[in-house]
DNA sequence: CTTGTAATCCTATTTAGGTAGGATTATATA
DNA sequence: TATATAATCCTACCTAAATAGGATTACAAG
């Protein structure tokens, strides 16, 4: 029986590109301990797909990507421009980088 | 010279739909004062994609998101899975809904 | 009401995504 | 080293995304 070796998580918690969310899903789901063909069954997408999430290529949709995100329980959350223009809001979320 | 009428900010920090992905754009756009087109051209994205995009059809690849995303200044963040499996990392950010 | 303009909608074309299936490579353990 | 299995890579097919261009509709202000 192969050990899946885990990922690491990203060291900060903002996702900004197509890669951030690929180092993400492949964390959480190494870190649950699935294979990639495990992971694509349970979200229901092809392995190549989940693979292409999670190289970073850009080319998913957002449809899939949530779909991937939620079966494994990572949540999202955005925050305003810095000041874009006045009247921009603004939710603190304990920055970090 | 007519008035853009600006949408309101999503109530919720989180990030978990299409849906939400396009509410949000749409009101940092209209917050920003700038028309669809405008937007679409500074973004450099098709109005209709970025229309799509604004509509929470999740179609739109990750790639033209964070792109649109970028150009707006809009940042999004991570935070991992309640307690998905034993070994799961957790960031505690008091979330209810 | 009229006018200017933003938003929506529509169509056609081109490109790329999403997928299945299998082959190949890498790697963890015995 | 041998072996099992996870990950990567590859091909091909079909559908859908992305785009340009224009028509139509909604709407705010004069």
């Amino acid at each position: 029986m192969r050990k899946l070796s885990p990922t690491p998580f990203p060291d900060h918690s903002t996702v900004l590109s197509p890669g951030d969310v690929g180092t993400l899903v492949r964390a959480v789901r190494t870190a649950a301990g699935m294979t990639l063909e495990e992971a694509a069954l349970t979200v229901q997408v092809a392995k190549q797909t989940l693979q292409n999430l999670e190289k970073g290529k850009g080319t998913v949709s957002l449809a899939l990507t949530f779909k991937v995100l939620a079966a494994l329980g990572v949540r999202l959350c955005w925050r305003a421009p810095e000041e874009t223009s006045p009247g921009a809001r603004n939710k603190d979320v304990s920055d970090a980088s």
